[in-house]
DNA sequence: CGCCGGGAGTTTATCGATTCAACGCCGCGC
DNA sequence: GCGCGGCGTTGAATCGATAAACTCCCGGCG
């Protein structure tokens, strides 16, 4: 038989360390020191307390206990998209590394909108949180350093700091993007499509720096082996109409096929699957983020794998360790993995690491 | 130019409503009734108050806020699981419902570790949330109980309460696996195969009580017509070892495989193009949860959709009605989407709805 | 015998925002 | 000329936990 309410108790209040006192017959004092220093406390009255904490079901109010001590235990995340695989699995990552300090996430999602983010900004400030990670959107980098001047500690996550003041942590897209055209030139592809969603995302614009650099460097001229594609947003949907735009076109048809992230990729291979074009042998097809999924599709997506999880632990441990009053940020390399989408016998070959860790100036005005 | 850190400010402590009252020239209580009571302030004043704030960068602590009137505007969640796409769209669900309300989401993931969730029940209770909500795992619902008779109001999600005390919200998989196997029959499927997880979960129950049931009502013998498959985890690789043993076993072979969920139904697909049986013309696939990937497979994937943004949505509704003292217990009831992997020619047909609103008894001790 | 030290526990100031009783002041009405 | 109502503001008490300062008591030592 489970616990019961109280039944007609009519509880209006919590019970606080003076009731445990009283009911114990001590002081407050004595209350708080089993509490927090429980070797100051002779044994016998320790076990009243405890006994008396007990019985009345006792909780500490985390608000009276942050405003006397100071001690924070929450960190609050702002996120892109709570419903992206991606920015889960970072969000996983930020929590395991949080559990190792007793720490807790408060995590939100602004979904792009500025106005979201902003408020979800304030109210993390309010709550006083103990340090900010941020996915920022479009020009919010001001706002954030606004948050770190009143003197909570800010990581910038999936995204290199403009300014030294901010951690941040990233993956260099210049160079997964380079993996994937690299990877495709060795198979040998000299035509190559690139679907790429809207260049006001950071993430385009480097993806797109990194195909274009590396065809450069193997000495093919963009203009005749590119062929670029835009979408709206990076959805399947966008990448089915994307293929079949690329398919109507004249001229020679590229046997390869980039897509800026997985999804849209999904797409492309559904419209392929549709227009009886077997992959890879007739088009090849490599993706980006390399989500759950990616792995499991009848046929598998060769994709650039990014350090989801351990993106989201590194912020986390630099948000911690911020203390120092190092922000440092830190750049992963992504890594390549090989599928049957574009490889008939693909070979399981990880290239990961860190690229580089770079200190950048002292915070200034840091608490010490 | 971004906005600057101060140079060697060397700030330590944040802004209080006392230094913003002396730089207005003015009280503390007035600056209190500025934000909380502006029609009650003077033009004139209001404004100076509003300009020392601006200035001095003040941010009301939601800790003295919280504890002297106890407002409180954080409502916990605690999931079985941040990265699973079901859960998400539920957070989704949640989030949005709170945003009218000007709330805010704590989330955390149990990972159906109960000294996990233990532990995020205790943050929550500590920091005083205005309530929870929470997918209890195995034998957690007494500590949720406990949780209630502290005053703070607890509505369980994706799981109908046992007692009447708790809120719920769920989704009726008796029904949900009752839909998919009669739309096998009515496909001419005579002998079908359930690929099902653990008994401890209820959902895994559930469905299988639907399956069992169904079959029964249309006068089949479920020791003929079912073969049951066992995985341990819910996940693709899981799936597609099942599907392997099915092939293997001697007798005959069933036209049709049910999944307890998509994952499964992923890796039962995968085997079965690894097995050459073509979909669904000699094996039609079934799955359940309707992720949102499961429309864009190359054969895409016929399933039982669950309400989830709608789940979480009432979930956060309930909690906050709660105030009148009556938890609701809601039940949806599941939707079929049909798609190719079970029809060669889908048509989309939407049945969804509410299938029942009980309410339990008045939630005793109850703050009015 | 008087003083010191230290263990055990109590008292009290404090954190920052809110709230409410009280107060000063002004103008209106009798 | 006096009182009264009410607006705008003030000042102090308050929420619950914490920690520093303090009291008390007892044993040991010079």
């Amino acid at each position: 038989m489970p616990t019961q309410t109280d039944a007609g108790a009519g509880r209006v209040r919590r019970p606080s360390v003076t009731d445990v006192a009283r009911l114990a017959g001590v002081s407050v004092g004595t209350v708080s020191n089993v509490l927090n220093r429980p070797d100051r406390v002779a044994g016998a009255t320790r076990e009243r307390v405890l006994a008396a904490i007990e019985e009345l079901g006792f909780v500490r109010n985390a608000s009276a206990r942050q405003l006397r001590s100071g001690e924070i235990t929450t960190i609050g995340a702002v996120l892109l998209d709570i419903a992206n695989p991606f920015f889960t699995e970072i969000a996983r990552g930020i929590e395991d590394r949080l559990a190792v300090d007793d720490l807790t996430l408060m995590l939100a999602s602004s979904d792009e909108n500025p106005d979201r983010e902003a408020r979800y900004l304030r109210l993390f400030a309010e709550h006083g949180v103990r340090g900010l990670l941020a996915t920022p959107s479009h020009g919010s980098i001001d706002a954030l350093l606004a948050v770190q001047d009143k003197g909570i500690p800010v990581v910038l996550l999936d995204h290199v700091s403009p300014v030294p003041e901010l951690g941040s942590v990233a993956v260099d897209d210049v160079t997964g993007a380079g993996l994937a055209i690299t990877h495709l030139l060795e198979q040998g592809h000299r035509r190559i499509a690139f679907v790429n969603g809207p260049m006001t995302l950071r993430q385009c614009v480097d993806r797109r720096d990194g195909v274009v650099q590396t065809l450069t460097e193997h000495g093919l001229d963009p203009a005749e082996a590119l062929v670029e594609l835009g979408v709206d947003n990076l959805n399947a949907d966008a990448g089915a109409a994307a293929l079949d735009d690329l398919l109507d076109r004249p001229g020679p048809r590229p046997t390869a096929v980039f897509c800026v992230n997985d999804l849209t990729a999904l797409g492309v291979l559904r419209a392929l699957r549709e227009h009886g074009v077997p992959v890879p042998e007739e088009m090849a097809v490599v993706g980006y983020d390399d989500v759950s999924f990616a792995s499991m599709l009848t046929t598998p997506l060769t994709s650039v794998r990014q350090p989801m999880h351990t993106l989201g632990w590194t912020a986390a441990d630099i948000l911690l360790r911020s203390g120092a009053g190092e922000p440092e940020q830190v750049v992963f390399t992504p890594e390549l993995v090989v599928r049957a989408s574009s490889d008939p016998a693909p070979e399981a070959r990880p290239r990961f690491g860190l690229a580089a860790t770079r200190r950048g100036g002292r915070i200034a005005g840091w608490p010490r």
